[in-house]
DNA sequence: GAAAAACCATTACAAATGTCACCGTCTGTA
DNA sequence: TACAGACGGTGACATTTGTAATGGTTTTTC
C-alpha cells in the first residue's frame, strides 16, 4: 500500500486524517500504523507547519462583523477581515495566519496569480498558506529582496516557494541597491520588467504596511540607517508599503532612495486589481492610516484591537 | 465588545480562533476570556460539532491518489476521493467527513445548488458541512423522507437546515407511501413537482448508495420487510440508489414498490450535472459496483480498503 | 569502510486536555 | 414563595498529548 516515492506525505495525509477527521487518538495512530506514538506527534506538528492539515474558522452569523462592517464603512473599503487579538509578540504569526485562510477562502476555482509584497507579516502569510493541491495558483513578488520571503521557514522542502506545484515568478534582484543608476539598469532587465509586467496581472496582491520605527522590519534589515529614518520623520513619513514612504495622507514622500528600490511603485499598485494589507499592532497604526487615506489597498486584514482604533480614531 | 444577540456565536468564533489560529492553551484562553478551562472545552466541543471550524487535510503530491487514478481509470470515473480506511463502526462518519471536505473544495464561488439523496452517510456529510458564510450555498433534496436527514443532529440550532444562510427546498412528503395511486398524486402535486424540478438544476449531487441487506438504514427504518427483501434478492437486485433497486449489471429491477417511492427517478439522475456517490465497507462493494455499471454516479467518494476491493475484483 | 548524521523506538516524565461530581446563581413557572 | 432546570464555576481525577534523554539502526559522506 506505501508507495516508493511518496512515502514521505503518504504516511502524513494518513496520520492527519485520521487524528483530525476520524477523531483516533495519536496512540491508536501509532498502533494501527505500527509507529511509535513520538513519531505519531512529530507528523502531525509536520503536518500542521507544512499545511498538510489546515484549520478554518468560520462564523455563522457574526464574530467581529460588527467591527469589519465599521471599518470597511469608515475607510471605504471593499472587505476587512478582523481576527480575534493576541498578545504583541504574537500579533504577525496571528495576522499571517489570518492572511492565509482569507486568501484561502477568496480563492476562486480558476487560475489565479497572487502577488506578495515584502515584509515580516506577508511572508508569515506565505508560510501559513496551505498547500492547494487542486488550485491553480501562481505566485509573484512584487519587489526584490527574496531573502525576506524565506525567514520564516525552517528546512528547504518546507519553503513556501515548493509549495505550488506551479510557477513562483521571483524577481532576481536585491530590494534596494546603492545607486540610483544601478537600480534604473536593473529594472530595464528583461527578466526584471518581465516579472513586474507579470505583477500587474495578480489577481490578489498581499501587502504589508511598515511602521515608521527602529524596529520595523525595513529597518532591522539594515536597508535604512537611524539617521535616514530620522530624514523620513521630518518629512512627515508615517509608514512604507513595499519599501515607499507616505506622509499621514498617503502622499508618497519624495526622497532620493525611493529611486534605488526594486520594486511595484505606489501608483502602479493604485491600478491592480484587489490590493489587500496585512498589519497590526498599535505601532502601525498611524502607517495604517496613511496607507488607507493614500488610496494603496482596497481591503484590510488586522486584528481586533487595531481595527477598534482605525474607527475610533 | 460583546453583542447582545451573538454572543452566542461570537464568543465560540474568538475561543477558536484562539485556540486554532493562534495556538493559545485552553487554560490561557480561559484566563483571558474570564471564563472556566470546562468551559472553553465545552465551546471547543461546539464548535468543532457545529462546523465553527473545521479541519482540511490537503495532499500535497500523492496520498491514496494512486488508488484514486486505479479507480478512476477502471470505472471511468469523472473523479473519485479516497480516504484512509477506519474500523467499521467509524466507516460512515469517516465517509460524512470525505465528503464534507470534498464538497467543500469543489465548492466554486458562484452560486451553488447542492442535491441530497437520502441515507446515513448522506445525513453524515450534511452534517460534516461546515457553515459556509461567504458561500452562496442553496440546498435541495432528491427524494421525500425528511426525517433521514436530521436523525444525526443532536439539537435544534445544530441541525443543518439551518447551517445554510441560503434556501434549503425539502421535498414534502414521506420517502415511500402506501399505494402507487397516492405516489402519483403527490408526484403530481406542485409543491412536490416544483421542487423535484429544481432539483433538475442542482450543481452537485451527493447520494448514498444502499447495501441489500437487513441491516442496511433503507431497511431499519421499516422500509422493507424481510420477506420483501428476499424477494428483491431473488430478482438479482445487488443495492438501491434514493430507493431504486438495481441488479449486478445496474438495470433497475421492475419492482412494485418503486412505484411509491417519492423520489428522483434512477433515469432523471443519470441526466443530472454531478452526481457523486458515498458509500464504503465490505457489506457495499457490491452495491457500488452495481452502481458504477449502471452508470449512476460520475464520482466515487470511499475508503482505501473499498477502493481495493474495486480495482481488484 | 569508518565516522558522522539522521532517523526512529522506547521510556519516563511533564503539561495539557477531558470528565465528573458538586455547588451556587439565575430564570421561568406554578 | 418555592421549585425545577439550565448554566457555568470549582476542584479532583483520568486520559491524552508533548518533551526530553537514551540507545539502536540506517543512511550519508568522506
Amino acid at each position: 500500500m506505501a508507495q516508493s516515492n511518496s512515502d514521505y506525505s503518504e504516511l502524513h495525509v494518513r496520520v492527519a486524517w485520521y487524528y483530525y477527521k476520524a477523531e483516533m487518538t495519536q496512540e491508536e495512530i501509532a498502533t494501527r500504523l505500527g509507529l511509535s506514538r513520538a513519531r505519531v506527534i512529530k507528523v502531525l506538528d509536520q503536518c500542521r507547519q507544512e499545511g498538510v492539515v489546515s484549520f478554518h474558522i468560520n462564523s455563522p452569523f457574526t464574530n467581529c462583523l460588527q467591527l469589519e462592517k465599521q471599518v470597511i464603512d469608515r475607510w471605504k473599503l471593499r472587505d476587512a477581515f478582523i481576527v480575534p487579538a493576541v498578545d504583541p509578540p504574537m500579533i504577525n504569526r496571528n495576522l499571517g495566519a489570518a492572511g492565509a485562510q482569507y486568501i484561502e477562502r477568496n480563492l476562486s476555482k480558476e487560475e489565479t496569480l497572487l502577488g506578495f509584497g515584502w515584509g515580516n507579516t506577508v511572508s508569515l502569510t506565505l508560510k501559513h498558506l496551505s498547500l492547494m493541491d487542486h488550485q491553480k495558483v501562481s505566485m509573484v513578488t512584487l519587489s526584490g529582496g527574496i531573502t525576506a520571503y524565506l525567514q520564516n521557514t525552517y528546512r528547504e522542502e518546507n519553503n513556501p516557494l515548493f509549495k505550488f506545484n506551479s510557477r513562483f515568478h521571483i524577481i532576481p534582484s536585491p530590494l534596494l541597491v546603492s545607486f540610483p543608476n544601478t537600480c534604473r539598469l536593473i529594472l530595464e532587465e528583461p527578466e526584471v520588467a518581465r516579472i513586474m509586467q507579470l505583477a500587474q496581472l495578480a489577481n490578489i496582491v498581499v501587502v504589508g504596511i511598515g511602521p515608521m520605527s527602529a524596529n520595523a522590519t525595513f529597518t532591522q534589515f539594515g536597508y535604512i540607517t537611524s539617521q535616514e529614518l530620522e530624514i523620513l520623520q521630518k518629512q512627515g513619513g508615517v509608514g512604507d508599503i513595499l519599501g515607499q514612504f507616505y506622509d499621514k495622507d498617503g502622499n508618497r514622500l519624495d526622497v532620493d532612495f525611493h529611486n534605488r528600490l526594486v520594486a511595484v511603485s505606489l501608483e502602479k499598485l493604485k491600478t491592480m486589481q484587489h490590493v489587500i494589507g496585512v498589519a497590526g499592532g498599535a505601532h502601525k497604526v498611524e502607517a495604517i492610516k496613511g496607507a488607507l487615506r493614500g488610496g494603496y489597498i482596497h481591503s484590510l486584514i488586522t486584528d481586533e484591537k487595531t481595527a477598534l482604533e482605525l474607527v475610533q480614531g
